[in-house]
RNA sequence: AAAGCAGGCCGUUCUGUCGCUGUGGCCUUGUGCCACAGAGGAAAGUCCGGGCAACAUAGGGCAUCCCGCUCAUGAAAGGUGAGGUAUCCGUGAGGGUAUGGUAGCAGAGAAGAGAAUGACUGCCCGCCUUUGCCGAGGCUUCGGUGGGUUAAACCCGCCUUCUCCAAGGCUUUGGCGGGUAAAGGUGAGAAGGUGGGGUAAGGGCCCACCAGUUCUGGUGGCAACACCAGGAGCUGUCUGCCCCGGGAGUUGCAAGACCAAAUAUAUCCUGAGAGCUUCGGCAUACGGCUGCUCGCUGUAUUUUUCCGGCUUGCCCGGAAUGCUCAGGAGGGGUAGGUUGCGAAGAUAAAUGACAGAAAACGGCCAUAGUCAUUGACUACGGCCGUUACAGAACCCGGCUUACAGGCCUGCUUUUUUU
RNA sequence: GGUACCUUGGCCGAGUGGCUAGGCAGCGGUCUGCAAAACCGCGUACGGCGGUUCGAAUCCGCCAGGUACCU
């Protein structure tokens, strides 16, 4: 497939309510530099797994440096999600997850990536167990 | 050339891979393909003003708050441009700040005599008192001398000396009464300044010149105002009240508008219900006692009006109304969504990520050249570093703040050359 | 996104233009065999930069940091 690095709008977590019940209910979880929570629930959505990232304005003032540590961290989840969604694009569930920007300085986008990776493989442990 | 001042402008570029948002088109309706568009000078701070929106609102006055030189511009603005005056900074080009009126009232800590019908020191006058000196004149004494007269004595006169008295003058101590605003030293600010006259001493008390205020006239300017001439002795600083002119309804797109789940419910429609009785009880519903059943026991079991059946009462039937239950309709409105919203435009929020070149600037090193003082400048090359401040969220007009570096125009100062 | 406010010593907190109160804490002393309490004394502050003013914590402007409210 030529399409599979996309990320378009379905993929992202917008609903408001969603994001207040993952706040409540999800699980959290730890893989430096991210704070991960995680909620998997049976309702029906566009598309199987939905994320957002988030940093929050307490460690960065500017905007600009907003933007940038959430544009590194989107591209570094659009690049190496497919090993990850493949396993869930059967099921009817559906998964949300929110990645939060825990580190209080701005890092390459290197250290970024090799971060993802490691969230993402410890997501697909604890789905794995709790299922 | 260097250092600056003012104004204006730009604020990286290119290539590759993978992507994002919106709109339009195409069909093979697919998380498809194609095309086009997609951050700023400050998008920032939210300091002003307006549009827009909702609510409020007869008209007028008072209070409160804001603004305040002139002209132009502007929808308006604590806006902009040009100009005036005062003051401060700078050698200068220039820059900062202030700037409606002042008739009246009030206030100004500490310091200082005093912050305005002033008097501490000082100066001057009058009276009283006190110290010292001078002293017209008078009395007495010594000596000299002239005259009456030749000598002595005596008398008269002059000069000198001594004692005492003394009008008066100067000086001085203290007190009382008055004049004074020149001197003191304080202060941000002390009754315009300098010189002369005058005076007991002084003072715009008078005069000359100068500074300001104000009035009149003239010239220039749209005006603020400037300049010139003449007049008026009119002359302290700051603040508040006050006076004059102009302005201000409140809240803000999380405003507002539309759709509207679940649950509860106003209202409407349809249907059903309100027990049996011999009055002792039975039945039903909800509780209590008991571990449970049985049993015992408590409470409740239906409103009002009208019509007809004999007037009334009981009772029966019908209608209306209220209550309860069931079904349906349904308003407001919550979650949520859509819109408000744009030829950039979302709703955890797009306009990018990564890689490689180029360009600009800075630093270091090496080579060459010029001036030559160990150093400075220029050219080419190598390495390293930097490429800012910052990201639209309803939209405009300003202000303010942040900003690597670069360009253009005009001007100033200093040095050098022609 | 919008609106309203705050910043005074280590902490709390008063101060409407004229020497920045007070309390708690700290340090030293007196008292005590020692400590506590009490008493006496001491040190340390106006968020930053400009402006107005003779004079600013106070009035004005800009900046920094912080708080609350509007879904």
């Amino acid at each position: 497939m030529q399409h599979q690095f996309k990320f378009s709008k379905n993929e992202r977590l917008s609903s408001k309510k969603t994001i207040d019940k993952l706040f409540t209910d999800g699980k959290a979880l730890f893989a430096f530099p991210f704070r991960i929570i995680v909620l998997p629930s049976q309702t029906e959505t566009s598309a199987p797994v939905q994320v957002l990232f988030s940093v929050p304005k307490k460690n960065f003032k500017r905007a600009v440096h907003r933007n940038l540590i959430k544009r590194r961290m989107r591209e570094a989840y659009r690049l190496n999600k497919n090993s990850f969604t493949s396993n869930f694009s059967t099921s009817d569930t559906s998964i949300a997850i929110m990645f939060i920007y825990i580190e209080k300085e701005i890092k390459d986008y290197a250290s970024i990536e090799k971060g993802m990776k490691k969230a993402l493989s410890k997501i697909g442990q604890l789905l794995a167990t709790t299922k």
